[in-house]
DNA sequence: GGTTAATGTTTCTGCTGTAAACATACGGGC
DNA sequence: GCCCGTATGTTTACAGCAGAAACATTAACC
């Protein structure tokens, strides 16, 4: 028997090696066809290659996976969104741009989108808060309306309903996946002032 | 033994008398403290005195019941809409009422909310189309903006988009529950032209 | 090199949705 | 008034799930 004490190659062992990061990973393939409600740890625990339970030795419950899957989701969001910021001049258009980013993010990634708010731990603490996509949405906002706080509030509040119920209305089949139809309302809804 | 023959009174004997109708009921009565998640067939069963594949018999399977409890809501919340905009005189104010309504039904009822579009079958077809809260979301938009159809549609669904959006993100806890924040947002939002 | 802590496996419990076979009772035709 | 078909129940069974408990293996450190 050639067992191979080279522990990184081909050690399929006892011991997995990186098991946590492996589910995580394991569980962003898996958000890309399943949907969150048929999301199963014995799946993943499967895919990966172990038993079942070896899942609880890395998360204290499948809560605990799904908010680690969530947590991915929100910095890839963020930075799919700052791509989409720089390139464009002026102020007003980098914050539509964010917007349609944040929609066209939902309707690539459906599952993984849904999961990142039905983790019920604020994206931000209180008003969006510490990451990435938020804070750009905070910076954006204010330089759209020059400063006014409670109007930027307002403007940032409503910039983001509008692009969160615009993706999850699409998502949920109840409009049209039509990106013309989506440039134009966001467009018009990030204009200021109105 | 007295056994009832007076078919309706006490008649707990083997057949139930109207089963679909208390599934339903004991269904809208769950979702108010339960998460669509978690909602159970045969817990439903269990508090309608019932066993639990007699259910099989009146919806062909769990996804038929909730169906049928996301079609109820969707009345509700057509009738709390309507008599939401009974009351204000010009057709703006009117439109920004059926929207606070929309937010307000979904804070009040909130596991109702998401199972209406959480079932993927469209609450209107193609375009919001042939239900109560719908059909006014239509005419108003219409009225408001004079009849461009253009901009009546945008305007439709830039204003569901707002809506939706902020009742989702409140129960989600992404934003807080407060009631002059919607206001403000959905104003800011129903007026027109920009 | 032996002990300990980290990380795996097996086994088990109680929950779920749902299929199949069987029991009961209501309603209409003789 | 009886009889039988059909609607509507029940019991039993199965597979898949999340998770707890007890045990096995390995790696790391003294």
């Amino acid at each position: 028997m050639i067992t191979v004490s080279t522990s990184k190659i081909a050690a399929r062992a006892y011991h997995h090696g990186d098991l946590r990061s492996a589910l995580v990973e394991a569980g962003l393939v898996a958000l890309k066809t399943t949907a969150i409600a048929d999301m199963s740890l014995r799946q993943l625990a499967r895919d990966v290659g172990v038993s079942a339970t070896a899942v609880y030795r890395h998360f204290p419950d499948k809560q605990a996976l799904m908010q680690a899957l969530a947590s991915e989701g929100i910095n890839q969001l963020g930075v799919f969104q700052k791509a989409a910021a720089e390139g464009s001049a002026d102020q007003a258009g980098d914050f539509a741009a964010t917007g349609r980013a944040y929609v066209r993010f939902a309707l690539a990634h459906p599952a993984l989108f849904r999961l990142i708010f039905s983790q019920s731990e604020p994206v931000g603490q209180t008003i969006f808060g510490d990451n990435l996509a938020a804070q750009m949405l905070q910076d954006k906002a204010a330089r759209v309306t020059g400063g006014d706080p409670e109007e930027t509030r307002r403007l940032m509040i409503q910039a983001w309903s509008v692009v969160h119920g615009l993706a999850m209305l699409i998502l949920d089949r109840q409009l049209p996946a039509d990106d013309a139809l989506i440039d134009r309302v966001i467009d018009s809804a990030t204009l200021f002032p109105r």
